[in-house]
DNA sequence: CAGTAACCCCGCCACG
DNA sequence: AGCGTGGCGGGGTTAC
């Protein structure tokens, strides 16, 4: 159950990363088919708070109103050693205790280390603050490579770009692709950038990215046939070992992991639309045996596909995505600009 | 669920 | 030297 989110923002708050948070979660899109969220920004210190750009923002909400959310979010916490206030801490504890989900976008990460949320846990921030974090909370097993970890009910993501990414994984974990997929059109961003890509990519050679582009658009499209990275690598004009670099380099993940990711993503939607069986599910996304994808699809998406498409098939939200759902637009990796996760 | 074959990936290094 | 390439080996993962 998602439906009530909260913001958590003290002075000084970073208005990108609040935006983000704002843009998925605080926005009606009911109109067009898309989940109603309970959305408030909810300030730590007394309204008006200074924002880091200078102007200042009001809200109605203090803390007491992250007792109803079923999502607490700490978009951003500068300076990362600013002291977390006890209530806070107590807050995002009693939220974590109660069933709640919390997440955090760049440095707030540090604001659910200092609440002992990321003890023992998986995590990650910007990449600038990665070391910083380690050396503050040795407890937190920091991952400095990926774009965002779930580390269910505890979430974090890496710069502020990445914090899309985290919100609509969790769009995608709660109702599904296809809700996710027509969120990620209304806001123009890639629909599925996995957690596991790198934060930082290398800035690629215009000539070779080029020619590796129209590759990766092949080889959605035929997603369905058999693919090895080797045959890719031909088709791009290179060994298998150069594409493996340049893919890297380009997309911030290996070929292998990447072809996955896509088949999982088409087989999500396709579990979603249609009442295909499984097997027949498996074999138009590329997979050779329904084993294989079962296995695949429980790894990533941490369910099996037959309970993905119960959860998801009957959902409330098809009414307004029939029309041009079925042609997804330029998904992850492929010409869209790959090399925004890093970025400040 | 276990065993094996195939495949992938990454460091290393030689080559142009 | 400086740079991209690509072959190789073996450690790891995936397929069946």
């Amino acid at each position: 159950m998602l439906r009530g989110v909260a913001a958590v923002v003290g002075n000084d708050v970073a208005v990108f990363e609040l935006g983000v948070v704002s843009e998925v979660f605080g926005l009606d899109r009911t109109a067009d088919g898309l989940p109603a969220f309970d959305f408030a920004v909810c300030a730590i210190e007394p309204p008006p708070l200074r924002t880091s750009a200078g102007f200042l923002i009001d809200t109605p909400y203090r803390l007491d109103r992250l007792e109803i959310a079923d999502l607490v979010a700490v978009p951003a916490w500068n300076p990362v050693d600013k002291p977390v206030p006890e209530v806070l801490c107590q807050a995002l504890r009693r939220a974590v205790a109660r069933g709640a989900r919390v997440m955090s976008v760049c440095s707030g990460a540090f604001a659910l280390a200092a609440a002992g949320l990321l003890d023992g846990r998986r995590a990650t921030t910007h990449w600038r603050y990665t070391e910083r974090l380690r050396a503050c909370y040795p407890a937190v097993e920091v991952d400095a490579n990926v774009l965002y970890v779930d580390d269910d009910p505890v979430l974090t993501s890496a710069g502020t770009a990445a914090g899309i990414d985290l919100c609509l994984h969790l769009v995608r974990k709660e109702f599904g692709a296809e809700v996710a997929n027509a969120l990620a059109r209304r806001m123009v961003v890639p629909p599925h950038r996995d957690g596991g890509q790198a934060q930082y990519v290398e800035r690629p050679v215009p000539g070779v990215r080029d020619g590796l582009a129209p590759v990766l658009d092949w080889a959605r499209e035929h997603l369905h046939e058999e693919q090895t990275v080797e045959g890719l690598a031909r088709r791009a004009n290179m060994s298998a070992r150069s594409f493996a670099r340049h893919f890297q380099a380009m997309v911030g993940t290996t070929p292998y992991r990447w072809l996955l990711d896509q088949r999982i993503t088409a087989a999500q939607d396709l579990l979603e639309r249609s009442r295909l069986p499984i097997e027949e599910v498996a074999a138009r996304c590329g997979f050779t045996t329904a084993a294989a994808f079962r296995q695949q699809f429980a790894r990533r998406v941490g369910t099996s596909p037959h309970r993905y498409r119960e959860q998801f098939s009957h959902g409330s939200a098809r009414s307004a995505l029939n029309d041009r759902s079925a042609e997804r637009p330029s998904p992850t990796g492929g010409s869209a600009s790959p090399n925004r996760a890093g970025a400040r």
